[in-house]
DNA sequence: TGCAAAATAGCACGACCGTTCGTTTTTGGT
DNA sequence: ACCAAAAACGAACGGTCGTGCTATTTTGCA
């Protein structure tokens, strides 16, 4: 047709791609019930209906899998949590519209698991590249809440005396304890106890 | 010698015993590292210097291998957290003391692993006799510090419009926050985080 | 000291794992 | 329609896993 491109767009690996994508999304399925370390090429090539080689051959090594999976679940997160938060006003809105949205996805997450919770789990003690990648997601979400709160104070919607860092800690717990009682012990009313968790670490 | 025991007594399986419990002790160390589900029959042997069948033939299955880590690390959790705080006075004084200990026992295992915590992760979906036993194990012992706060509030320690429950939810938050700190991120002064947020609840 | 029972070892099995390699199919631009 | 490159396949390898068997060793009381 017309010359769309003439020079970039040299090679045409389109199909690839696709199908990269939806092992990956199979891949965050799998992984959320399974873990990190329960994902096995074999189960995902079956799910994926192919071959244990072709899936292989798209990501070169299980570890490069699970890397992947990590960072995939990293741009969901941010997609759905962090980014629509940003057009909020910035301090208690915004900061109230996070911790909502956090709740809200480990609590939509009681039957699909949380990759940053079930990750940091497993490899709290196994050294390697996946616990890095792990380990720089957590952080920059952290930091991003961290910013969030601090924020807060600036804009005079927290008294000064707050100190962001310890409110972070427990806004963290509150999200923990959510996951812990809702997926493990079922128990009914955590996303409320969540959030009134959160307003009494507001009204200190 | 001397008739001790006539009747009963009538096996005599000493060392049996004693190899179990051995084996039992390595298998906790183990699993603190690599959690129930990693925790391997083969390994396990290696570790005791002793064959597989061997360390198999004591338990019957790998899960009732660990079923039985699962009761011992509760037994040991019981003995170490619980069972010492009860001489406390009832009331604010034996809640600080089994939260201190709590606190203490996960710091302590910033390098062996909280069972109850990776059991969580690791068998919230998967449904069967151990994640069975994991759960009666956590609620047993979330009741017991649930009576040890509404015991503080019938003592007038804390006012009676206080929520044993949600408090029951915020403290372990703070729990499961150092155990993600501690153990995950590395991140110091953990531990004194969750002491912080604990007088925070207290004094709400 | 002898002897039954308990404890441990040794071996093999089927299943699944990640990975490699050579072949075959599919893709997409010319 | 052709053809090189990309993608997917299929079989095999070495490894570990849990689990059954049958021997062999060890234990502890008579």
């Amino acid at each position: 047709m017309d010359t769309l491109a003439p020079a970039e767009q040299r090679q045409a690996p389109n199909k690839g791609r696709q199908t990269r994508a939806a092992i990956l999304d199979a891949a965050l399925g799998l992984a959320s019930h399974m873990g990190l370390e329960g994902l096995s090429i074999g189960a995902l090539a079956e799910l994926m209906g192919m071959s244990k080689s072709g899936v292989f051959a798209h990501f070169g090594s299980r570890e490069e899998l699970q890397i992947s999976v990590v960072r995939e679940y990293h741009a969901r997160f941010e997609a759905e949590v962090f980014q629509p938060c940003m057009q909020e006003p910035r301090g208690l809105p915004r900061l109230r519209a996070l911790f909502e949205r956090w709740v809200r996805r480990v609590s939509v997450e009681i039957d699909s698991g949380c990759i940053y919770i079930s990750g940091a789990v497993e490899f709290d003690d196994r050294p390697g590249p996946v616990r890095d990648a792990l380990v720089e997601m957590v952080r920059a979400w952290h930091q991003a809440l961290g910013r969030a709160i601090a924020m807060a104070v600036e804009e005079g919607h927290l008294p000064p005396s707050a100190d962001p860092q310890q409110m972070l800690f427990e806004i963290h717990g509150l999200i923990l304890a959510l996951h812990h009682d809702a997926r493990f012990l079922r128990t009914p009313g955590a996303a409320a106890r969540a959030r009134a968790g959160f307003e009494r670490i507001l009204t200190r």
